[in-house]
DNA sequence: TAGATTGTTAATCGATTAACAATC
DNA sequence: TAGATTGTTAATCGATTAACAATC
C-alpha cells in the first residue's frame, strides 16, 4: 500500500542514491546557468558517466519528475531535487577544530558556493585560530560549544579536531542535538544509530591510490 | 590456471577492497603499538564494522595470510599489507594549487603520518602561498611543473586549484607521467583510462548530509 | 586430542542494467 | 501520427554473508 503521508513514511534510499542526486543538481545548477531547458536521463548520465537507467531509478525514488517522449524540465528537476536534499533551506553548519585542516574547512569557498552557512568554529585556543584564519566565521572556545547551540538551531558538525579528542567531542556534539556529523579525523565514532555520520579520511585516499602506482 | 608470475598476473580487485585494505592497515599499526601480538578475522572486523568473512575474503585476494584454528599474526599481517599497498617503500605526493584548501594539505599531518612523503606545491602565486603556508615544502611556480617532475618520480598528484583550471592541470600532470590523481576539486576530469582518479568532493559530503536533516 | 579459526565454496542480498509498454 | 523518452518490471551482475571442511 502506498504511503498515505507525504512527509512521516519515507522509505530507505540507500546513501548511493543520495549522493547521486546530489550530483544531478549539481549538473542541474550548470546547465541553468547556461539557460538549457530540458535534458534527458541519457544525457544527465552521460556527463556523470551513469546509465540512463539509473538516472531514472534513482529519480524514481521520489516520484515522477519527467516528460515522456520528452525528458526533464531543467529547472522543475532541479528544484525538486533542492527540495528532496533539503537545500531549499538554509542548512546551517559548526566546524569544530580549528587546526591546519579546519582552519581550510571553516573558509571553504566551495560550502558556500553550494549554499551552506557556516555559522561559528569552535577551538581549545580560540585567539590563535581567530588570527591564523582571517574569516567572517567567528571562532569559540570550544567550553562555549553547548551554550551557542543551545536556543539556535544547528544542523551538521563536521569535525577536525585532533584523534585523542574526536571521541568525546562527537559525543557532546551530539548531546547538544545535532543529528548529522561530517569526520575529518582517522578515527571511527560511537553515536546513537540515528545520528548520520559520514567519514572523510584524506591519508585513506592517498593509501588507496597508492596500490595503483607501486 | 593460477597466474605464473608473481607480478604481471594481478586479477582485477574493486575499489572496495583496497579501501578497507588499508583500513585493516591502520588497524594492525596500532595494535602493534599496543603490542597485541595476535588477531581473529572476526575482532579486527569488529573494530571496523565489517563481516568476519569478508575481511578474510578480501585478504584471501592476495594470498594466504592466516593460521588456522588461530588467526593472523599483528606484525607480520602489517607487513604483507603494507607491501601490497605499496606502502612498504616511500610514496612520492605533489600538490598543486596552493590556496586556501591546498595550504591545509599541503602540511596535513595525517599525510606525513601515514607515511607520504609531500615533495613540493605548485601555484600560480608562489610567493603568497609560501608565506601562507609555513611548512618544509617548497612551493614552486606551476610553470616548473614539468621541469620538476622530469627526473625525480612523483607517484601522485593531489589537485586542488580552480575548477577552471583543472582539466588543462590534469592534462599536464599526466604528459609529465603520472600515475595517479587526487582531485578536490568538483569536476570531472578526463584522463586516459590507466590513470587513476579519485575525487573527494566535500560540499557533496555536506549535501548528502542535508538529506538526513531536513 | 578438542577447540578454534582459517580459506573457500555456495547462498543470499542488493544494486545496476536491459527491455518495453505507456504516453507525451 | 510517428518518434522519442519516460517510469517500471524483469534479468543480470557483483558484492556480502553463511556455512563448513581443512588444519593448526
Amino acid at each position: 500500500m502506498p504511503p498515505t503521508d507525504g512527509e512521516a513514511e519515507r522509505k530507505i534510499i540507500p546513501q548511493a542514491v543520495i549522493k547521486r542526486l546530489s550530483l544531478y543538481s549539481r549538473i542541474l545548477q550548470d546547465l541553468e546557468l547556461e539557460n538549457v531547458e530540458k535534458i534527458s536521463s541519457a544525457d544527465l548520465g552521460r556527463r556523470l558517466g551513469f546509465n540512463s537507467a539509473q538516472v531514472r531509478k534513482d529519480l524514481a525514488c521520489f516520484g515522477q519528475f519527467g516528460v515522456p517522449g520528452f525528458g526533464y524540465y531543467v529547472s522543475d528537476l532541479r528544484k525538486n531535487l533542492r527540495s528532496i536534499l533539503g537545500k531549499d533551506r538554509t542548512v546551517r553548519v559548526i566546524l569544530i577544530g580549528v587546526g591546519n585542516l579546519g582552519s581550510a574547512l571553516i573558509s571553504y569557498h566551495g560550502f558556500t558556493k553550494q549554499g551552506f552557512k557556516m555559522m561559528w568554529g569552535f577551538e581549545a585556543q580560540p585567539e590563535a585560530a581567530t588570527q591564523r584564519v582571517r574569516s567572517e566565521v567567528p571562532i569559540y572556545h570550544v567550553d562555549e560549544l553547548e551554550s551557542k547551540i543551545q536556543g539556535e538551531s544547528v544542523d551538521i558538525a563536521v569535525l577536525a579536531v585532533p584523534a585523542t579528542e574526536i571521541q568525546s567531542i562527537a559525543e557532546r556534539v551530539v548531546a547538544a542535538g545535532v543529528k548529522a556529523i561530517l569526520n575529518f579525523v582517522p578515527a571511527r565514532i560511537e553515536v546513537p544509530e540515528e545520528v548520520q555520520v559520514r567519514y572523510v579520511d584524506l591519508a585513506l585516499e592517498l593509501e588507496s591510490l597508492s596500490y595503483y602506482v607501486r
